[in-house]
DNA sequence: CCTAAATCAGACTGATTCGTTCTGATTTGG
DNA sequence: CCAAATCAGAACGAATCAGTCTGATTTAGG
């Protein structure tokens, strides 16, 4: 029930990158310097990040990260399904994913649907604007 | 995001217990057997869930478990946390844990508490006596 | 057009935690 | 008193995670 330190620091990141929407370009290492994270892993969490596709990356000289879509159509859950994959609370809430052998006979398996999108829809109200002010 | 196979493993244990409300002694094997989990296993779940306080050993020939109180008073949280530990999504929510050293400079971290506090409450608001139901 | 610097992207290693299994201590019934 | 049955705790192996490193790609300037 806690989630990984990755996906946290990638919060810290994109916090920190929502504070140069207007730029477009902010260099991996800067980024690393403001939050205080050492530059390998903010190298890692750009990737993952991008590939996701909620950074657009240019590379070469003076390249940089810029936002893909506007802060505030950025959410908790889009960031934490970048890092950690979908949000998923056991195997058989996954999509079509039948690892659990317990499956037919399993009396819970329904109820975890709703405590699911419970869970998701907790992480999605929280958009990174929110998340970008300084003060509490 | 996911929670830990143990914890899904002691929810299908405690709801499968549910069901013995009144019966004093329920062997683990005999719970192992409903719910069709490694006899092993349950026994360790039924060992953290004993020290959690949620369930009542009696040793012996003849012993078995009973529900510590009524199944209306547990909720999936008191489950998740006797297995899991305290339900924090990152280090800075745990109580006094000092772990992360971006603390000082971290501006995401007044915002946890709130989703944190979210997402124990929808699990909370699930008792066990909905879990134990067989339909949906 | 070529050189060179700066950047992102992917692959590797070590460590921690998770999951499982096993053996031992304790208690009741005959 | 003996024996069976049960819970409780400790030990092992595997998988995932966090962190680090080196290489491929691109742009700016000479
Ligand atoms: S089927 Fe039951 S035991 Fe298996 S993952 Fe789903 S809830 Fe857990
Ligand atoms: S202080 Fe910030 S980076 Fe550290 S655990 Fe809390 S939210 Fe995450």
């Amino acid at each position: 029930m806690r989630l990984s330190s990755m996906a946290d620091y990638a919060v810290v990141t994109m916090s920190a990158a929502a504070r140069h929407c207007g730029m477009v370009r902010v260099s991996a290492a800067q980024l690393a310097q403001e939050t205080g994270l050492p530059v390998p892993t903010v190298q890692k969490l750009v990737s993952l990040l991008t590939a996701a596709g909620l950074l657009r990356s240019s590379r070469g000289t003076g390249g940089g990260l810029k936002l893909a879509r506007p802060a505030a159509a950025i959410s908790l859950a889009d960031i934490v399904e970048a890092v950690e994959g979908p949000i998923a609370l056991t195997s058989c809430v996954d999509n079509g994913k039948h690892d659990c052998a317990l499956e037919g006979s399993c009396t819970v398996r329904p109820h975890w649907g709703v405590v699911n999108a419970a869970m998701r829809g907790a992480l999605a109200d929280v958009p990174l604007t929110r998340l970008a002010e300084t003060a509490a």
